[in-house]
DNA sequence: CCGACATAGTTGTATAATGCAAGTATATAG
DNA sequence: CTATATACTTGCATTATACAACTATGTCGG
């Protein structure tokens, strides 16, 4: 059997999973560990949302996001906004201190990834960013 | 502030790792989960292997991988052969089943992609590959 | 050769993320 | 008005993991 590049797709993902999360799982980045990380950069760039939405977006259990939602209120770096239509339901928000600790991380790993990327020309670096959203946008 | 490749590479990554790990944690193809399909995975690509060896490579603690080897021994898809210069070492091997299961599993993640990657250009599946590649290496 | 230290691996224990199920409060439909 | 649905919280069990203690074996300096 051919080695296609699918193949050679499959075999790549693996080993960038596998680094991936041992290079951030339990390494938080001064406050936020990847989840949290996540979660603020969601509601930073798609707008407040409430805890069922974003449970849908991660694809996690509403219990488990609404956990680590109040940890982050807890924080300071969110704030819930009640639903003026609905009662049960609430929006959160980013705190100043959030998007000051988002902020900061994003730098953090902007840097981290500019050092891996050193070595690329401008066009791959270009060009893995679009392979990357289209990969994305297949999911 | 201009948004260059590598803050898009920085936005698709975090898109991508959410995804994928909500695409395949906890969700086993056939009797693997993730963990177990990288273990036998890097045994089979890589050759038989230690624990220690194998706990580097994923950048993980012994103990886990001492237990994940011992339960994928327990299910009989690998067997431990002593090392014979060193009284204390073992070095994990494929049984016949391992192997079966493995390419069961391989197949099924080749299916996924080959559905998702399916309106892609044969040279972006490619340049996909390549990239990643690339990518792992600077790790 | 022996004692001290190093190394490969296992096992006990604590922690943390998660899912499921039950519970609370609010909304909606008949 | 009652019954059901929904948004969210909380209790509980499970699981993956790390750390530390332990066992057994290897190695090195005297």
């Amino acid at each position: 059997m051919t080695t296609n590049a699918i193949q050679i797709i499959e075999a790549e993902l693996g080993i960038f999973i596998r680094r991936f999360i041992a290079a951030t799982t339990n390494k938080k980045v001064g406050n936020l560990d990847r989840a949290a990380y996540l979660l603020l950069h969601q509601i930073s760039t798609h707008g407040s949302a409430g805890v069922k939405a974003l449970a849908e977006e991660f694809q996690l259990d509403i219990s488990t996001i609404s956990r680590q939602t109040a940890a982050l209120e807890q924080k300071g770096y969110l704030y819930r906004i009640p639903d003026p239509q609905d009662g049960r339901a609430y929006s959160m928000q980013l705190t100043d201190a959030g998007t000051e600790e988002l902020a900061l991380n994003k730098q953090a790993r902007l840097a981290y990834l500019t050092k891996h990327l050193q070595d690329w020309t401008e066009e791959d670096q270009q060009r893995f960013g679009e392979l990357l959203n289209k990969f994305n946008d297949t999911f």
